[in-house]
DNA sequence: CACAATTAAATTGTCCGCAAGTGAATTTTG
DNA sequence: CAAAATTCACTTGCGGACAATTTAATTGTG
């Protein structure tokens, strides 16, 4: 007789095909975006995980990089090399904290601060291009949030 | 009197925060998922993205480069080198079509198609993980699967 | 048939993303 | 207070992504 064996659910054969997997669904949106925002990017002459930095330091125009990897997690092996390129591209500073050698403030520069006038022009531009009203924006947002909390937390 | 302009509807500001863009909840959900695999593909000895590969050849185990990228949307300039350590982890083998030299066909060796097992341990980790039903894995994937159409098309 | 245009794959160069390790600064603990 | 543990950022190395270029093969056209 069978024990109480945790019950493997039987996955229909169908939905072991690629294109019906919802992490490739995700993965091709991702880079479906990206596509969508280089040509609009690349007029100001940033790439898109670049774009994302900037947004967070529009929103609070200091910020150590630990607290911008938290927001974007991701960590310093990603941003520092990133935050380098910004800096060059004279929109950032960086600075030691004083008080806490250890950190390094990212602070906008007046040119990265002006441009944040872009922001119109870029939002409304993929706006368009997704397609989607703002409350369908909101619908899929708060059914990914949920999605990643829940593969967040399992780790 | 205003002229008939394009009605450039305003952006209410809290919609400009770095949180609440729909390109970042797609973004940030994208990585959630590479990393739930990680622990469970490291296992068979794969990346995430040559998961996906392997998913299309499961599905049909010989096919030419092209027919890989355009169901993942990738070019050769990914798909070559990644192919090649599929290769030499003997998972796949690529031999020229003598009907037309330029193709390359990518097929499955008996190790790759072995590794087909492994496919209901990995999904149903991941399905765990994702803490989902499949009818709601289904509706995200149908409200991703329009937006990408969106995203794709507007180029 | 010949030559131009197209197609397939590979390569090169740049930028992410992340694991693992380093070094310096700070905090915790015995 | 001194040694140990932790924290922060940087670096290195590897594997994607993708634009742009290259090479070879095929197709289309005059």
């Amino acid at each position: 007789m069978k024990a109480h064996v945790a019950k493997t659910m039987e996955i229909p054969e169908e939905e072991k095909r690629l294109e019906n997997q919802l992490c490739f669904a995700v993965y091709s949106t991702a880079h479906a975006f990206t596509r969508a925002y280089k040509p609009i990017l690349d007029r100001v002459g940033l790439t898109y995980p670049q774009y994302l930095v900037m947004l967070a330091l529009w929103e609070k125009s200091e910020q150590p990089v630990k607290a911008i990897g938290e927001q974007l997690d991701l960590d310093s092996g990603t941003l520092s090399p990133l935050l380098k390129r910004l800096e060059q591209n004279g929109l950032i500073k960086r600075t030691r904290d004083s008080r806490d050698e250890r950190q390094v403030i990212v602070s906008l520069t007046d040119n990265g601060r002006a441009m944040r006038s872009e922001i119109d022009t870029i939002m409304g531009a993929i706006g368009q291009a997704a397609g989607c009203t703002l409350e369908e924006m909101k619908t899929i947002r708060g059914l990914l949030k949920g999605l990643r909390s829940n593969l967040t937390s399992a780790a």
